[in-house]
DNA sequence: ACCTCGACCTGCAAGC
DNA sequence: TGCTTGCAGGTCGAGG
């Protein structure tokens, strides 16, 4: 479900839940995540205080005052929920199914955090501060596209060597973190960049970053600061954590609109596949 | 080492 | 009204 602005979102939404707060006590009611939940991961959740929750990439980190980090990602249909009392009253929302409430966080606060996962692609796992450099999941990727770091420098640099798509090389989380397929094709277009072209056409010869560097990393900051300005997207059925629903997908341009106008020019927006996942693009305007 | 594709799950909408 | 098919915001790991 959620890239960079979803996440960033439900973060912004648990903390005032859980930043500063005890877990009294972590009921799993479903280990079959992406990964099984470790067996001690009530042990060591039971009697934390979060001291700050954290993102990385599509990654919410939760600081512990044990010292470790418990680690969640929300796959395609992860959300949270909170309650003030008990959950499964769903006096916030009703959608969900109780059915897939897997993971539900008691607060010594009295708030309730449910996790909620019916394609059960989330993952939730804990390991030791000192070792999170190490971690296998976010060792390898790569800059926060919002972050100072990212510059049309270093996605031309990451880019340049490469044998794929552009598209691809945006879904590509070593390249640049946090953008999934409503974002890439929305900076690109733009950046009015097409999402066919080769990833190396944004660098020189050198590895350098040329004008369309530049586009696709001002386009990508835009269109992510838009989305979290706006809640985030809600497709189907992501809700940020108190309910409520994000409405960037008024704003989008090309993603889900096949064969409509595009906002652009008068040609009409076009899908295709790649690496198995649909393309939206306007094939006058993305060059 | 790089790249593509299958696999992991459930739910929903469209088509017959 | 069913049943079947395809598609969905992600990403790991196998195989080429």
């Amino acid at each position: 479900m959620p890239e960079l602005p979803e996440v960033e979102t439900v973060r912004r939404g648990l903390a005032p839940a859980m930043e500063g707060a005890r877990i009294s006590r972590v009921e799993v009611r479903h280990r079959g995540l992406r990964w099984p939940i470790a067996k001690d991961f009530e042990k060591r959740l039971d009697g934390q205080t979060i001291d700050g929750l954290g993102r990385r990439a599509k990654y919410i980190l939760a600081d512990l005052s044990s010292g470790d980090v418990l680690i969640m990602h929300l796959g395609m249909s992860g959300s949270f929920r909170i309650d003030k009392d008990t959950p499964g009253d769903f006096h916030h929302d009703r959608s969900k199914d109780v059915a897939h409430d897997h993971v539900v966080f008691h607060m010594a606060n009295g708030r309730t955090v449910t996790f909620n996962d019916p394609r059960r692609f989330g993952s939730m796992k804990i390991v030791a501060r000192a070792k999170l450099d190490d971690e296998k999941l976010l060792k390898s990727i790569g800059p926060e596209p919002l972050g100072n770091a990212f510059d049309a420098a270093m996605l031309a640099a990451a880019c340049a060597g490469k044998k794929t798509s552009l598209k691809a090389a945006l879904l590509d989380q070593r390249v640049v973190a946090g953008i999934g397929n409503i974002y890439a094709c929305e900076a690109l277009f733009r950046a009015r960049l097409s999402p066919k072209r080769l990833a190396s056409t944004i660098a020189d010869r050198k590895g350098g970053p040329n004008e369309r560097a530049k586009a696709l990393v001002d386009a990508i900051k835009a269109v992510l600061n838009d989305a979290i300005k706006a809640g985030g997207s809600s497709l189907r059925d992501h809700r940020q954590a108190d309910g409520s629903l994000g409405y960037f997908q008024h704003n989008f341009q090309v993603y889900d609109r096949e064969g409509q106008k595009c906002p652009g020019c008068k040609s009409v927006v076009k899908r295709i596949v790649q690496n198995g996942r649909s393309t939206f693009y306007c094939p006058a305007c993305q060059k």
